[in-house]
DNA sequence: TCAAACAACTTGTATTTACAAGTATATATT
DNA sequence: AATATATACTTGTAAATACAAGTTGTTTGA
C-alpha cells in the first residue's frame, strides 16, 4: 500500500537533501533550514531529522554547527584514495573516457592472487577485464578488475563503455561498495601497462591493490591500478 | 562538582568500549554486550547506548547486526591513507621510531607552498620541522611538517622525540584532526631525501601532500611526506 | 522424525518531551 | 554611545516509550 514500502524515513529525508545539494540548489556555505523547519516541511520530528542530518554530516555534505544551523559543504568525503563511484571523481571534473583492453571473461583466479581468497571465491571463478582510463586524452589509470562470479548472471555479457564497472554493479545487482583496504606503492610499471600509460624510461607509477567489501555477503570486489602521477595527481578528501 | 563536566555520557561509554577493545578485552568477531545489557550496565537509556555504538561503528570499531548484536572488528578505519595518529598505524604493529632531523623552528612560509593559505596563517608564521621514520631499522618515511603558529605557545620548545605530533597537539592544545585533503604522485625523491631513505638509483617514491583540517578554527597542517614503498607497502582501510 | 509455529532474544525506526548550551539580535541600562 | 542583559533563535544531550524487523532456539503438531 505505502509506496515506501520499509524505506525509513530518516533516509527518505536524507536522500531528498542530498539530490538538492548535488542539484546545486545550495551554494557553498549556505544554510539548511533549521532542524524545526525540517521537521514540519517534512512531517516528521527531531530524532529522524537528526538521523538524516547526522547521516549527510558523515558524508561530508553538511557541516553543524551548535547554535547556528547546518551548512552545506560543497564536496563530499570520499572513501579510500580514489572514490567508491570510481576513479571517476578523483579526477575532478575533467574529461573521463575508459576504454575497454580486455573484455569481462571467466578465468582461473591467479595463483599468487594479491589477496587471500575464500573457499567460495575459489569455487565461483573469477571475472577479469582490464580497462585503460584517459583523462583528456591521456592514459592516466589503467585499471585490472577481478570479481567472483558469486549471483551476478550475464555479467561478461554487459556493454562496460561508457558507464562504470560500479554503476552497474549498484543499478542491475544492487551490489554497493561498503568498504574496503587497499596497498599502495610507487613502482615500475610491467611493459605493457608501460606501454598503454605512455611512460617514459624509467618512470614510476603509483600501484594500488584493493579489496572492496560490498553489501552482498562474500562478494568482494578486487582491483589491480596502476597510475601514471606524471600529469595528473590523485586527489582525495577524508 | 560532577568530575564530568560538559563530557557527555554517549561519549563517555565510547571511550570505555574504545578502550576495551583497543586493550584487546574483545577478539575478533565477539559480541558486544547487547544494547539493553549496556544500559542497565552505565544506567543509561537505549538511544544514549545507540549513539555511542554508531559512533563505534563508524570509526570501524564494530559492526552491527540486526537481529544480531554488536561484533568486534579488530581494525578501525583510517582517515586518509595513514592513520590520523601519524604514520603509527599504517604499518601495523611494527617497531617505528622516529629521528627529528630538522628540529621545530619558525620559518616564513615557502613561496610556492603546496596548498594556499590563508590571510591569518600567513600573518602567524609558520612553524616547520623535518622527520625520519623508521620501521623495524629501514628508514620509510621522510615527514616534512608546516603548521601555522597559532594558538600553540611553547611549541617549538617540546620534544618530540617519542610520541608523535598529532599527541602532543591532542594532549597539550586539544588539537584534533578532523579530516582533509592530500594529492598522492609517484616520484624521484630529491637528493638529500633520497639519501635519508636509502634509494636505490633511480628508485621512485610514494609522495603526499595532504591538508588536514581541525576542530580549531582557522588552523590546518601540512605534511609533505615522501615513502620508500621498496620493502613497505602503506596500508589503508576505508 | 520432521517441519511449522511460537517465543525470546537481538537491533532498527520513530514519537514525545525536556532541558542544556552555543549564537545572534534586540532591548534596556548606565 | 557603549555596555550589559534579556530574548529568541539554533543545535546538543537525554530520558521514557512503543513497535517493527531480523535471528535463533524451542516447542508444538503432523
Amino acid at each position: 500500500m505505502s509506496p515506501s514500502r520499509s524505506v525509513p524515513r530518516y533516509r527518505k529525508l536524507y536522500e531528498i537533501l542530498r539530490r538538492q545539494i548535488l542539484d546545486n540548489i545550495y551554494s557553498e556555505g549556505d544554510m539548511l533550514p533549521s532542524e524545526n523547519e525540517l521537521c514540519s516541511l517534512y512531517g516528521m520530528t527531531r530524532p529522524t531529522v537528526r538521523q538524516a542530518l547526522a547521516n549527510l554530516a558523515n558524508d561530508g555534505f553538511i557541516k553543524k554547527k551548535q547554535g547556528k544551523g547546518s551548512f552545506i559543504h560543497r564536496f563530499p568525503r570520499e572513501i579510500g584514495i580514489l572514490s567508491v563511484s570510481g576513479t571517476t571523481s578523483a579526477v575532478g571534473d575533467r574529461n573521463l573516457r575508459t576504454r575497454i583492453i580486455v573484455k569481462p571473461h571467466l578465468i582461473p583466479w591467479p595463483d599468487d592472487f594479491m589477496f587471500p581468497l575464500t573457499g567460495l571465491e575459489k569455487e565461483s571463478g573469477c571475472i577479469h577485464m582490464e580497462r585503460l582510463r584517459l583523462v583528456e586524452k591521456d592514459p592516466v589509470f589503467y585499471d585490472i578488475s577481478y570479481i567472483a562470479r558469486i549471483n551476478l548472471p550475464r555479467f561478461t555479457s554487459r556493454k562496460f563503455e561508457d558507464r562504470s564497472l560500479f554503476a552497474i554493479l549498484r543499478n542491475h545487482y544492487n551490489v554497493e561498495i561498503k568498504g574496503g583496504e587497499q596497498r599502495i606503492r610507487a613502482i615500475k610499471a610491467p611493459g605493457k601497462i608501460s606501454r598503454y600509460l605512455r611512460l617514459a624510461k624509467d618512470q614510476a607509477v603509483l600501484h594500488l591493490e584493493r579489496k572492496m567489501e560490498t553489501n552482498v555477503d562474500g562478494l568482494f570486489l578486487y582491483s589491480s591500478i596502476y597510475c601514471n602521477t606524471g600529469k595528473y595527481s590523485i586527489f582525495g578528501r577524508f
